[in-house]
DNA sequence: AATGAATGAGTTTTCATTCAT
DNA sequence: TATGAATGAAAACTCATTCAT
């Protein structure tokens, strides 16, 4: 019935993307198995035999997506570059995600909670934090950003402005189109280091 | 009939209270209405007396906390300070409220997307974004904000800011003692504002 | 839809007897938790107010019926018969419980071994077992069973052909009516007791 | 060829004994047929090569142990021997498998009414019963065994000693060690056949 | 108002069996 | 013969909700 040519890393990533598109479209909770084996074109049984549980298909898109971003952030983080041009690196990789893969960052922004051990995946989004906080930090003793900020809270604000911006535009609150990405990474990264202030004023 | 009537009103907060302990310990989806009423004391078929269902008890939740938390962000809209000072304030009511009610806090940050009526609470979201926003326009008007910005962009990350924040304090990866928090206030308006940059750089 | 003035303790007899019935037709395994719930004519759910699990169904069965049967036995062994009255006793109190209720035996002999935990069920066949012995051992010290003979393999002896009496008359391998079961009860202990030869053979 | 076919017969052989091993230790419900072949050292396809299904991997066990059985109690029955004696071989048949094949007899015991074609097992037991039966009636034909006795009662009560005894080594409740298993196959007979009475009682 | 017995829809997971290779 | 990917039936159990009392 199903093609037999297609192998067992085909199908286990065919599995992954629909799962991605089911759980973006219903939710974790609100899709079944079934959902998904019918989306990939498989019988449900199936997903067993690549998932021992629908929670595992959850942990793995957020393992592997996460694998991904770090690696992409690392390069970044040993980089020559400015601190201000590595922060904004990070966040057109962060922001690049809604441009590539929608349903995915669906998936990542609405599930991260959900996470079923969320033990795995947080780790994983600490290590994010952690590259960033090292960004700033290497660009505090560079002298190149102000050193009486705590880059762990200049991490989180950071973070939480690129997690904003993608909860905005799967939202539908803010206009996520091609140039609206490129504006939103220059723009946040603007905002974040250059101040929303006019003149500086003494902290 | 005074009495009653106050037994009841008793009884609903007695059970939104409940809810938003039980909610923070096992979320909404993992958390029985027996759970709740447990919480509360009472049998779980009293429940329906006071709310239609489940998901309107994490309405309510959301609803009573957003009105009085847009209350307070109007009242700082409306006074006469300047627009880092009202931005300050505004960040206080958020983090503020981590210290009054954290369980509260952990359901509306790791619920918000269970959200029945999703639609309610983000209109209730924009609301804050959109308080925000104005708070940014009107300081860019009297020429104490940078032009050059866009007031959404600017809000949208001032509230991913605090909400990431949050976040740090539930999941334990930020320390959230009293201290903690009176310095993540100062902190998140003087990055925001002030910009993580020494020198400022031309936009 | 179901007759409220049905009372808790009622409901749950009515339960079990409706799990001997659909466990005796169908075996344990065979039978789905809702074929109990409909011989009792309720909805399947109920039968999780009342019982923690299919197999605490099976579990409840034993132990009450077992619980039964020994109370009847520590009566005989604690009156002043003769061992022999004992054994017949003992005897009819088994058989009879085939009278009384064949699809309880049915299930009693099938599932034994299904035991899911079948540490209670066993526990309460140890004692039946020891009160054989215990009344064999007696006999024995009063001089009226040979003492050369090992109680215990004696009781296993004694109650092995008890329980395969039971087995032909649910497999239909031996008449099974009211009359055969009074013979068998007198033939059992006249088997055991007195022998099958014909002339007392030296041990 | 010749090559070809033994390899067939040692296979099918393995994947007996390897069910006979793996359904004595999960049951034969909680054995999976992927159990059976990893057992086996085979993919579980290949089961379905030699069986039609895993219920035909029971039967299989059942009618062959069986087979054998009965092949020896007849050859048992066709002896000049005394009924004593020949009780007492019947009784090493069936007690000695024990010794020599634990899983075997544990398969037996345990899934004796599972059998997925009852019928079939049931009928191997009554010719079991039957050759016990003849071979009382014969006794008592030539004057060795009491003539009151009902032959086909005295063969469920003889059989069900033995059952009982594999029974109660299989769960550990008496002792089966190779000197026990010589002891009870005496005990056995000696009660049986003696009688417990010390003195002989008029039936 | 309060209780909790009763209902029944809903879903994950298991696993015997098939069959293309 | 041998493999193991693929199928899909089957069922226990949960729990939100109802409602008689």
């Amino acid at each position: 019935m199903t093609d037999r040519s297609v192998n067992q890393e085909q199908r286990r990533a065919a599995l992954l993307g629909a799962a991605v598109r089911v759980f973006a479209r219903k939710g974790f909770h609100g899709a079944r198995v079934g959902d998904v084996a019918s989306e990939a074109g498989v019988a449900h049984g199936l997903v067993y035999h690549y998932f021992s549980s629908k929670d595992e298909l959850l942990e793995t898109i957020f393992r592997e997506t996460w694998a991904a971003l770090l690696a992409a952030m690392r390069e970044v983080e040993e980089s020559d570059d400015a601190a201000r041009e590595q922060l904004r690196k990070v966040g057109a990789i962060v922001l690049r995600t809604w441009t590539r893969d929608p349903d995915l960052v669906r998936v990542l922004v609405n599930e991260v909670t959900r996470g079923p051990q969320l033990q795995q995946e947080i780790a994983e989004i600490r290590q994010a934090f952690q590259a960033i906080e090292r960004i700033v930090a290497a660009g505090q003793r560079r002298g190149e950003l102000r050193e009486e900020l705590d880059p762990r809270l200049a991490a989180v604000v950071f973070y939480g402005a690129l997690e904003e911006i993608l909860t905005g535009w799967l939202l539908g609150e803010l206009p996520g189109g091609e140039a609206d990405v490129a504006e939103a990474e220059r723009a946040v990264v603007d905002i974040v280091c250059g101040g929303l202030d006019r003149a500086r004023v003494p902290a």
